[in-house]
DNA sequence: GTCTATAACTGGATAGAC
DNA sequence: GTCTATCCAGTTATAGAC
């Protein structure tokens, strides 16, 4: 068993609060009462808020890409990985549920704090996008594969953003089986 | 050309900060400096932070409701009128790219800290729920007049947290004219 | 109803001892 | 690497003059 580094720690705690609490609701105090460090200590770690935030950012992206390159093993076939992707909203419901999704609400806090950091933020969203292309592409749908990955990261957004307002799991399963009925449709017809 | 009270001054302004800097990141000082009156002044009109807020999400209300009521009047048939429901992406697609939708983005933030107001936030959106359910009804889809709700609902969620993301105005008509396919699709079927 | 002054507190950030 | 002590700016909120 490996001694996690402090500034691992901080990073998976901020991780965390971030995603639970919001960016600017999560204090330093916040983060080092759960590493169990003093304030001062902090310093050494990171300079400034700032340098935290991208380091959360730089750690999901390095989350997100692995998640990625599992389901692209995972799955036989360009919709099987899609639904994969689908499928996210069913493993990580209860989380939802409380607190949205974890990409969609960290964009928009930034995005309203005119943050300089937000486009580091919304490199989570173009990881997605661009998988999901990729299995559209592969799908034979070459002419619009973006405008359906877009299509598919937006169902899962505005699923995220309902479940959590109405604190309903249910509605989650029910829309990811619409999803997959509308995937599987999409095979045998051209529709746009 | 009447007066306007500093009260609805207040009010006004705060609802636009709320949206496009967030609840929290708004202080006193902000909405102060907008109405031009002195910090020592606001608490005259609000005692705290909190009394704001409420008469904000009051003050949405009551004008969401006023345009629910209008989209009943001007709309022919339940379609038209859905379809009206639709149309505000496209129509506030220029605030949307910048901050997304105030009713998803204000459930969620309050969602994260946990405050004690966010059951009257999320008021807003059972107000759309409940009259478009009520229109899916008249439309002959009694079985599942909610569930389709909620998918509308989720759609215009997922459209503006990403149109926020990518700062792209383009892909909000792009799936407004896919939403109108599919609800022109639904009057001939009977798919859930 | 509006102002100034100020209290009480919290947050981010620094200096320097150990 | 970790700590304590401290600074400074910003925020909510109050008291009291005009």
């Amino acid at each position: 068993m490996n001694k996690v580094s402090t500034r691992e720690q901080i990073i998976t705690a901020a991780d965390e609060l971030f995603y639970e609490q919001g960016f600017e609701h999560t204090s330093f105090s916040d983060i080092a009462n759960i590493v169990e460090i003093s304030r001062g200590n902090f310093y050494y770690h990171f300079k400034t808020k700032d340098e935290i935030l991208a380091a959360v950012i730089q750690h999901r992206v390095i989350k997100t890409q692995a998640m990625l390159d599992k389901w692209e093993n995972d799955g036989d076939t360009p919709l099987a990985r899609i639904i994969c992707f689908v499928n996210i909203l069913i493993t990580n419901r209860s989380k939802i549920k409380l607190y949205g999704c974890p990409v969609g609400t960290l964009s928009n806090e930034l995005a309203k704090l005119d943050h300089q950091l937000l486009n580091e933020a919304n490199e989570l969203f173009s990881l997605f996008r661009d998988w999901l292309k990729k299995q559209f592409l592969l799908l034979g749908q070459a002419s619009h594969s973006d405008s359906l990955a877009m299509h598919v990261l937006a169902f899962s957004q505005g699923v995220a953003t309902l479940a959590n307002a109405f604190n309903d799991e249910n509605f989650i399963k029910q829309e990811v089986k619409r999803m997959e009925q509308w995937l599987n449709d999409l095979k045998t017809t051209t529709k746009v």
